[in-house]
Order: C-alpha cells, then structure tokens, then sequence
DNA sequence: CCATACTTTCAATATATTCTGAAAGAACGG
DNA sequence: CCGTTCTTTCAGAATATATTGAAAGTATGG
C-alpha cells in the first residue's frame, strides 16, 4: 500500500483504455489520454512511455493522433527542450471531440452511401428489388435526422444535455 | 448489367457491414444481418451462406448471436425442416437494439467503475491526488446523466426522436 | 429406432490491428 | 556548422479478432 495514487490512477487509465476501445479508440491512445487528464501537470514523451511501458514509436504516434483529434494539446515548459503534453479536461469538450471525429469518419461516409443506394434501387423490378427498395430508403430516412441531431450537439453547448433531458 | 436487384442489394450488404463495423459488429454478422434486412422472405442459413459465402459455422453462430440480441428471429416454413429466419425491419427497433445491448455490455459496467474510482480517489494527498479526484468525479458526474439519457431512449417510443429534435 | 437432414462446436488457420525498436530526420544550443 | 537531444517513420514482430471446416451433436420423418 506505499502509493496509492498511483494504484488508483492506474486503474484509472486501465479503465479509460476499456471505455476508449468502446468508441473506436485503441489501448495506447486511450492509456495517454487518460494518464495527461489526471496529471496536474504538463508530461513529456519519456514520462508517458515510461510510466505506461509504451515504445517511443507507439507513444509519439498516438500522441500525434490525440492532438490531431484535439483532445491534447502541446505546451512549451520553460528551459525544457522537450515537447510537453496537457489533456484538454472539460469532459463536455472530450465527448463532443469524440463524437465529431466519429461521425465525420465512420457516420457520414455511411449515411450518404446508404441514401445513394435508396436512389439507386428506385423502381427495382419484383417483390425483392421492391422490397430492397423500401427497406433501404426507411433506413435512410432514419438515419439522416439522426445524424444532423448529432450535428446539432456537437455544435452546442453543453447545457444542451439538459434541454434534452427535460423532453425524456 | 443482368441482375440489377442482386448488385445493388450486394452493395448494401457492403455498406451496411462497414456502418456495422462502427458500431462493433463483426463483417459476418453485419453482412447476414443486412441480407436478412432487404429479403422479402425468410432465408435459410444455406440460403445465407451460399449468397455471401460465408462458412457454415460462421453463419451458425453469427445467426444465433443476431436473434440472441433480438434483430432477427427465426421463423417456421411450412413444410420445411430447415431453419429460417427473418430480421427485425423497423429502423426504430434496430436502432433501439443495438444501442441497448452496448449500454448493458459495454458502457453500465464502464460507468459503474468509474464511480468506484471516483470514491477510491477521495482526499488523496498532494496535488497529483487531488487532481485525480476532481477529473474522475468530473467526468463520472458527467458520463452519469448521459447514461441515463440514454437508458430513457432505449424505453421511449420513437417519436421521442422529434421530441429531442425541437429542442436541439 | 434407424437413416438422414440439419445444426453447433471448436481447434486450427487466416486476417486485421497494434506495437516495437532501430534508423533516419529535425531542431536546438553553443 | 557541429554535436547532441529529441522526434518521427516504418518494416517486422506480436497480439487480437474473425473465419473455416470437419467432427460431434441433435432433431425429424418414416
């Protein structure tokens, strides 16, 4: 029982890394994450990859992804020649950086296929291309306001959670 | 250009095992899934294996898991001794589906140890402790409500969708 | 019951994803 | 400039995940 900020704080990334895999977000990414929102101060490189027991390759290129997503950024410590990392905090900006990523990659691309192959199947001959036909475009129809609500919130406010949850 | 209904259904297939991917569901069982989806009668898993070529123990299982998840269940042909099975069509319903069976496994559990560490956290020494509680609390007060939302969701009729619409 | 039709299981295999580490590249201080 | 420190890249290795296929298991009609 010497530390017990650290045992607790690595339970903690450990815990994240199983959150992180559900959103589509590998084990090293959501470890870095995790450890930089918890740390009260600027980390550099060698700290994370020493304290995590991840190669220099690993931690540099998920590093690089986090602040490409715009969940970490880079700051300058004084007299230091090393790059040092902060973890944005704000768990409303987190989940709405998450959310934007995933809709742009995955949702988006998905969506405009699946309303391109509504328009495709118009007008198929017999019961099954009918059946294509009507199946597809439900789906779509589905979707699309689906998808701009997710727009919508990740374009507002974090008080929009409670607007939305006084409608539920 | 011969079959129209048969290539444009096979690039739904397609589309809809990549959106399936996104929402962590293997190829096999997004692809029988989406088959399932745009057939105008029950299928057989021979019928299923043969049209995506697919093994036959990998359509056994990827079959059983989709109706143990409730998107498909299987159906008596009259004077058949096969299986069939028939998909759940409703987009409503799918989406409800799929959005409960990854809360139960993926995000309740998640959320609930988060709590703990939140509690395991409180009044740790120095700075670095206190920084630990304040996010994990941060984020576990936040991931909570959202859960819950959630929750009401997969339980709500689907016109709840225009209700959220007109206060976004 | 038996023969046959059908389904499930699971060890082996194939595929996809992630991680490592060393070499190449960049930036900095002097 | 030059030596040093720090960072990135990327081919190969390790790991994780998905798929196959054949054997074992189960149900059905006769």
């Amino acid at each position: 029982m010497e530390n017990k900020v650290q045992d607790i704080r690595a339970r903690f990334v450990d815990e994240w890394g199983a959150l992180g895999s559900a959103w589509g977000i590998n084990r090293s990414m959501a470890s870095l994450h995790a450890r930089l929102l918890v740390s009260s101060e600027p980390m550099s490189m060698d700290d994370l990859m020493e304290e995590l027991s991840l190669s220099r390759g690993n931690t540099s290129t998920n590093l690089r992804d986090l602040v490409s997503w715009g969940l970490v950024r880079q700051v300058v410590v004084r007299g230091e020649r090393k790059q040092f990392f902060v973890a944005e905090k704000d768990p409303w900006k987190v989940f709405v950086t998450i959310l934007r990523e995933r809709l742009h990659r995955e949702i988006d691309p998905a969506v405009d296929t699946l309303g391109r192959i509504a328009q495709a199947s118009e007008g198929l001959p017999g019961k099954e291309g009918q059946e294509l036909h009507r199946v597809v475009k439900g789906l779509h129809g589905f979707l699309l306001p689906l998808r701009a609500m997710a727009h919508r919130v990740v374009g507002a406010e974090s008080k929009i959670l409670s607007a939305i949850s006084r409608v539920l």
